[in-house]
DNA sequence: GTCTATAAAGGGATAGAC
DNA sequence: GTCTATCCCTTTATAGAC
């Protein structure tokens, strides 16, 4: 393997798992399998290494879950559908260390935050603001403003799901109750965007 | 003041500010006007110390939100109330620096994540579970699962506004956006919880 | 209890051999 | 390019005077 890939592995993991401050270059060096100095001539500081790491980091966040077969399905279904594989990939080990590293660091590291958001949520929402916006014109979904449906189905199916993972909570993340908060969050989610012609008791807002 | 009232204020502040590695017990002292060695009398390292700042945060963590006036404020206004009093609180700078430094490190200091869960969200959760209980009982919101209105109604308000204030974005942060994303929540929840008779097309899981 | 001064350890970064 | 050995600064923690 390359050198360099060898290194930010192992930084990657370091980091994660350590968070920037307690990460030591020692400790990325031993384990990535070469000494310090060698660190040192690929990356000039630890703060560059970190952001190589963080760059490196978002070709990963790039997943494609609205790839299943678009069939005629029932929508109900096929949101659920969405639903389960983003909430699977929200909660994998790997994104919530992520979110952590970022989270923590998204003050002292400019441009971080934003960086991450772009390649992250920001990718996701846009595929899926299209994914509505279709199914709206098929008459499928209520006509809306696609890209706040898109936000609050996000929103519905996360719960507090990732909040929770992000905790280090142990209770509350098993598969079942995981999969009571999407199935409840599909559902509202299709309550307040079913296309049925309804009758509105009172405006919404104020 | 007390000595170690002063001690954990600037504890706190440093802690928020660098998070905990990089926070150095120099820098509380100097912030606290005390020598460093009085850092010790009062706690015995540097793990500690961060402890008793975790554990004092948890008072400042239980605002009351649902204490407005119980009028007969229609309910989508009293929603939009609770909802904009729930998202600034989530949004002031306390908070989110507060947030972070759980999130960062939860993974590295047993129970934290679950003592900043119970203090806060899950108490939080409780009252407005127990609102919408009575709003429920009183034929303002279609009946349901009390619990699952109070997190969905969480989840629609706050929508990505307190990512972005965790990830540090300027950007989608003012008021006009942080109230459009509120009103649309509220707008969103309301439709799936009025209490309207209501024609459902399909069944909403498959 | 509070300070100054310091011990002891760790970690970022580099010099110089190969 | 890669290593070993080391510099030097920061930081945690404590000793000892007052």
């Amino acid at each position: 393997m390359d050198k360099v890939q060898q290194i930010l592995t192992a930084a990657r993991a370091i980091f994660m798992q350590q968070g920037y401050a307690a990460a030591s270059m020692d400790a990325v060096a031993t384990r990535a399998g070469v000494s310090k100095a060698t660190l040192y001539v690929y990356f000039a500081n630890k703060q560059e290494l970190f952001a190589s790491v963080i760059l490196e980091e978002r070709a990963r966040y790039a997943p494609s879950f609205l790839a299943g077969e678009q069939g005629r399905e029932p929508m109900p279904a096929r949101l659920l559908r969405f639903a389960r594989a983003l909430v699977v990939f929200l909660l994998s080990a790997e994104i919530v260390a992520s979110c952590r590293l970022v989270i923590a660091e998204a003050e002292r590291v400019p441009g971080l935050g934003q960086a991450f958001y772009n390649n992250g949520p920001a990718r996701l929402l846009e595929r899926l603001e299209q994914f509505m916006a279709r199914a709206m014109g098929a008459g499928l979904l209520r006509r809306a403003d696609a890209h706040v449906a898109a936000e609050q189905f996000i929103d519905l199916v996360r719960g507090d799901l990732q909040l929770r993972a992000l905790l280090g909570l142990k209770q509350g993340l098993g598969s079942r109750a995981v999969d009571a908060v999407i199935r409840r969050g599909v559902e509202s989610f299709y309550r307040a965007y079913e296309p049925a012609a309804r009758v509105r008791i009172r405006k919404p807002a104020a």
